[in-house]
RNA sequence: UGAGCAGGCCGGCCUGUCGCCCGGGGUUUUCCCCCGGGAGGAAAGUCCGGACACCACAGUGCAGCAUAGCGGGUAACGCCCGUCCGCCGUAAGGCGAGGACCAGUGCAACAGAAAGGAUGUACAGUUCGGCUGUAGUGAAAUCAGGUAAACUCUAUGCGGUGAAACGCCAUGUAGGCCGGCAUUUGAAGGUGGCACGCCUGAGCCGGUGGGUAGGCGGAUCGAGCCCGGGAGCAAUCCCCGGCCUAGAUAGAUGACAGGUAACCCGGCCCCGUCCGGGUACAGAAUCCGGCUUAUGGCCUGCUUUUUUU
């Protein structure tokens, strides 16, 4: 299984795409994570686009911003499997560090989780 | 040993699991595998100086800005080295916008009657004129002095922009139609803070209609690093030999677990080869030389001295 992987083809480079998907897509949260996704054509063989921002304002530091997109990668590089396995769809993903202190890792991919789940959620619903 | 001064060095290491970026190789559409490399001393602030790129290989004048003993180093500097002077310190050492107030203008606390078109009080002198002297305040009293991190003057230097530069490819700021103005006696545009000057030069302006998308180069070999020798008080320079050392672009260089060195914090009927916890400042973005600021620790030399033996 090579679900842990999570190479250059799936990261959210694109930069009008981003702006769509932080912008118009649905939201939700499980503090100190917030995840904006829009449903999204990918290029063959990518089935989920993902980036991650720390916002500025709360961390000066470029490290600290640093780190806590590495620990949101790392959880969404072991948790991501599970949602490919559970959905359908195509989706640009914005991931929003929400909290004021830096995150211990379990905690985020604990709430990594969470927000993933949250999306099996809407694919239900929506197929209802 | 205490207190202090100067300089140099390091910025953890090992193992495992799962990953990221670049280069090379295998397989060769893909997928996948193997090997090698992958943040800093400040990468930071963006404060100076350059390289590089474009505008005239950036020219003249004005304005503006910067620098300021003397000598040297350097690609260059506001940096560095040496030295004189001044100030601070017992000392080792440290600090200094250290040219000019015989060009002009301005400013000046306290004291004092008065600090620039001054002349009060007391006493004395007198050619009886606020004319002269003394006392008194002050650094200075019609005798002038201080101050330029006051304007200013002198000398020297500086053109502008800044990798989002710039070049190439792609492109709906295209192509088409209508009207107007121009084609060497020149439309229009470029350049700078301004005026000149210089350059491009056959298109330009308005209307109509039409709404896209970025990619590649620049870009990692350079005033480069290391060893040795030589010149010089030193900064630095020269020579021989060796080495190749990050190149991302919503931005790689990591996450987790277990050991371990050093240091810090806390604990103890037990003060040790103990136990527990923690790991400074901080992330390349065109590249160099400096300065400044942030920060954990180690080492060396020196000063002082009774603070201790």
């Amino acid at each position: 299984m090579d679900s842990m992987r999570f190479p250059k083809s799936e990261k959210l480079t694109h930069k009008a795409l981003w702006e769509a998907a932080f912008l118009e897509g649905k939201t939700v949260k499980a503090y100190p994570l917030r995840l904006s996704f829009l449903p999204a054509e990918m290029p063959p063989g990518v089935r989920c686009q993902a980036g991650f921002a720390v916002p500025k304002r709360k961390f000066r530091n470029a490290t600290d911003r640093n780190r806590i997109k590495r620990i949101m990668r790392e959880a969404y590089r072991k948790e991501k499997g599970r949602l490919f396995n559970n959905t359908k769809g195509q989706y640009a993903l914005v991931f929003l560090y929400l909290g004021k202190e830096l995150p211990e890792s379990r905690i985020v991919e604990k709430r990594m989780r969470e927000v993933l789940g949250k999306i099996e959620s809407y694919e239900e619903a929506v197929e209802d």
